[in-house]
DNA sequence: ACCACCATGTAAGTTGTTACATGATTTG
DNA sequence: CAAATCATGTAACAACTTACATGGTGGT
């Protein structure tokens, strides 16, 4: 799942301007990538040249026109495709657990700090994860399923975080202890 | 912490030569870069420029020389700080999610079909992670609080692997059994 | 004979990031 | 009056990947 599919997943949903896209993109957890401008707009040109999308400019008075793409049968069959490969789990960078395996190089007292904060984040980034989930205003419902598994999609961020959270928290209990 | 800091911690551990390090990075979990040659050699010939680490040549009969790769007191230092940066949750890709969100381009039993697949995946990816952390070979255990803390890491893969397979089943069942 | 392992490195390409450029409009 | 938002795009760079090049050794 790379960002062409993403963005064909996204306009299976339903039509975007490029502008649109990329605020979806980076507001989402689940769409990782930055959302950078340069990708979207070069990938969208893409898609277009290979005729999966195609675009109507739509004028307004008193703001820049907007080109609204859309997915075509093309675009449905190549998602389709992208969307029966074989998942693959996907063990990507933990990058506070690297910190904490080389902290023989720090103090007790820098590695709780270090514990401390982490934990302090994983508590607001949980907050605003069941926020997102409670409003649930930008998830797609075109069927009990779909909507059903975006919810689902939402649970498995907090699971994950608050797997993470209590992790830490025993850690941290077990290193300010000295159970080790 | 990016490969720089990566590489520098486990030269911190003990002196290893590129294609150590090239073996040790593409072997784990917790140092997830893909290993290729072209990046550590880079990286080793940077932090060379830089003066965080030097090199012996080791001669070998019947095996080409090998460069021994050792950090010094300021890539120590470097290092250290990048410990010391204040650690990010970070919400990593989970490309499956991507392919379930999009499933209304799927029926029923492709969807059940990729939910069967990756819980089979995750399973034998835990029995692996379960395997690696009974083995328990190449960690470092200059101190207990070391020991510990890598005991703690491959925990954490553990616990995120088992929370995921879990929301996996239960989504599997809720899917199969029409409890949307 | 062929493949994998050891060991270093380079070439060519893809993907991703930050920052810039434009220009009207709305908000503080 | 500065700033953010809307909207498109480009330039320059950084990071990462796959594949190639070399060449001896050891296993099946």
């Amino acid at each position: 799942m790379d960002l062409h599919s993403t963005i064909l997943g996204l306009l299976s949903w339903k039509p975007f301007s490029g502008y649109d896209l990329k605020g979806i993109i980076s507001d989402s957890n689940l769409f990782y990538w930055s959302g950078n401008n340069n990708q979207i707009y070069k990938v969208l040109l893409e898609l277009q040249r290979d005729g999966l999308v195609s675009f109507e400019v739509q004028q307004q008075q008193s703001l820049p026109a907007k080109k609204i793409y859309s997915i075509n049968d093309q675009g449905r069959a190549v998602l389709r495709q992208s969307l029966l490969q074989k998942p693959q789990v996907s063990d990507w960078p933990k990058s506070f657990l690297i910190q904490l395996a080389w902290s023989d190089c720090l103090t007790d007292d820098e590695v709780l700090d270090l514990l401390n904060f982490y934990e302090q984040e994983l508590i607001s980034h949980l907050s605003l994860l069941q926020g997102e989930a409670e409003r649930r205003e930008n998830s797609p419902h075109r069927t009990a399923r779909e909507a059903y598994l975006w919810r689902r999609i939402a649970d498995n961020f907090i699971l994950a975080t608050q797997t993470e959270l209590q992790w830490t928290s025993e850690t941290r209990k077990a290193i300010s202890e000295g159970n080790l």
